[in-house]
DNA sequence: ATTTAGTACTTGACAAAACCAAGTACTAGA
DNA sequence: TCTAGTACTTGGTTTTGTCAAGTACTAAAT
């Protein structure tokens, strides 16, 4: 997969699986990779960053399978980036799709 | 715009505008302009690499406007290439909005 | 009892691609 | 002669993802 084109779509993957429930790290690597091919060591600076641009709270839960875990929850700030993301994520790919169309390749 | 967005896109832009013609790269710039906000600084760069890995092939056409024009023209690997990015970004665009649909944000 | 596999998080060195700013230089028209 | 428009180049910076390695906990197999 071309590791470019994931640059800031990331991010907004994470921010809409958040906006439902609240995740630990390990699991959102499990969820995102089912989308795109990504490693825990791109998923977990991103969660750090977005917790100190407090887009995020932390809480941790022991788990009875391992260690224990550091939960994210989306905070309104969060919410609110999560939605200008997603809306130039949709602007952005209908843009470029759009032109790809007129352009007549396949 | 989000900057990050763009990352690998606009080189697929730059090979499907060369598949019809051969252009300069003021003219190139002039043209991702109006589908990416994008400036000179990131599209010459680019040329330059695409023509270092063979996609591009250049000559030059004097002007009556200005300065001397360098002209790019999409090789046969070049062709690959573009065929082979496109398919990748419509691979990756078709799953995050897939994604998104199905997580129902708007 | 010890090893192994699975879970869970962290960190540091590195690479890719875009940005901004500034510089060079040519032509045409005021 | 100055200015605006055309045309290309370069250098330093920022952002974000990659890889590799390390720490540490639990449960099940040897």
């Amino acid at each position: 997969m071309n590791t470019q084109y994931k640059k800031g779509v990331l991010e907004l993957l994470i921010l809409i699986m958040l906006e439902k429930n609240d995740m630990y790290g390990y699991e959102l690597v499990a969820l995102v990779s089912k989308i795109v091919n990504v490693n825990e060591g791109t998923i977990y600076p991103i969660l750090k960053r977005l917790t100190n641009e407090s887009y995020f709270e932390t809480y941790t839960k022991e788990s009875s399978e391992g260690p224990i875990r550091k939960y994210y929850h989306l905070t309104a700030s969060g919410k609110l980036i999560k939605d200008k993301k997603l809306k130039e994520w949709k602007e952005f790919s209908e843009s470029i799709n759009e032109f790809i169309r007129k352009s007549d390749v396949n």
